[in-house]
DNA sequence: ATAAAAAGTGAATAATACTTCATTTTTTTC
DNA sequence: GAAAAAAATGAAGTATTATTCACTTTTTAT
């Protein structure tokens, strides 16, 4: 399993390391999310990192490492926005904790409109790092299901097929919503009434 | 709105110039989904393609414009694929025609592994293209449903919601399924169980 | 058969960009 | 405060590749 610590050249050890490498970080995402990996040059994230080239390869080996570092780290962010989310409310209901969730996703998209494209772009730029990236996320969709299952709030079926159905749909919401909207148009009314138009689906069907 | 035929230096009149541009495509469609289109050139493609270089330029003004042509064309592909399949089972049930439209939607990522990853490509090498991709799909899906509310077999909802629910569905269905698992393992008999899986919860829904 | 039009060719051009490394600057350590 | 270690620098090297164009070959029309 790859690590995005694996990926620097070396581990920060002093401060100011740690400084320079979250300029470039920040440089990066920045850039490969408004232009994209193919499209971003070296020289175009150290500028906006405002260091030298030099400096670039003084903590990564090469372009496609800084990007896979940052897609990692990324999945590591939106996990924990939406498992912090959650944990605060202290819901408990499977039903609720769902739509909390769904909503918590978009309101991530929202505050980070690009974060999915960086995400995909990974797709192919780094199939292996999508891949890993969906698997992490539906083997845990799967692991809340199933306790769902278990204390009987959800019904049984596979498991599997139910989370990346989940996922898809969220994804594909985010993209209508936040990405081919303009979503500064998209008010949290809105947002909500997606939210429980989806709710009602995952109830009581779409079928009459 | 963009036309496929739009992007060639000019219209195809003669035999050999059909089968010279034939060539081509296939060449591109090839490589831009082995590769991507970053990573493709065109000498990759005039190689495949068995033509020199000059003769790419002879039928389309730069790269893009290759690219772009041949995610029109895929796009078109698909939609026929599953409107065909569709007329020819005679369906009109909602419920059952939704049942088959996932199955054949699975059938031709089945059948043509990599081609989500070319149009899924289009997402950031011509945003545009990704837009009216799913906006034209979504559309078309949204008519159906109209009717099949309008006849009382699906329930009322925002049906742009639960059009890029269903899409969503299935794109990673596919994604996972066909992409991330080894596809030939993929028995005609599991894809059915994904499907009835599916079919399940839009009918009777998640929670208990 | 011949002239004109269409199609094909590939060497040369031009521009971009990844990466290296010898040197300079800054920071840390003693 | 001097020596050593760490970090930063950016010009130069190397490589790739999109595109042009003057020329050749093939096809079509008369």
């Amino acid at each position: 399993m790859i690590k995005a610590e694996d990926l620097l050249k070396s581990p920060p050890k002093t401060k100011l390391r740690e400084v320079t490498l979250e300029k470039l970080c920040l440089a990066a995402e920045q850039i490969f999310m408004k232009k994209n990996y193919y499209n971003t040059s070296i020289y175009d994230i150290v500028t906006e990192a405002d260091v030298s080239i030099g400096t670039f390869y003084n903590y990564f080996p090469d372009k496609i490492s800084m990007y896979k570092y940052v897609v990692l780290k990324h999945g590591q962010d939106i996990r924990k926005f939406i498992a912090k989310g959650l944990s605060k409310t202290g819901i408990t209901d499977r039903k609720k904790m769902e739509r909390e969730g769904i909503k918590l996703y978009l309101d991530y998209c929202l505050k980070n409109p690009r974060v999915i494209n960086i995400i995909w772009q990974s797709h192919f730029v780094a199939p292996e790092l999508f891949i890993a990236y969906y698997d992490n996320f539906g083997k845990q969709y799967e692991k809340q299901l199933a306790s769902a299952v278990a204390v009987g709030e959800v019904y049984p079926a596979d498991l599997e097929v139910v989370s990346y159905m989940l996922m898809g749909m969220s994804n594909f919401l985010a993209i209508k919503y936040v990405e081919f909207g303009d979503h500064n148009n998209l008010t949290d009314e809105r947002l909500y009434e997606i939210v429980d138009q989806v709710m009602e689906i995952l109830q009581r069907g779409m079928f009459v």
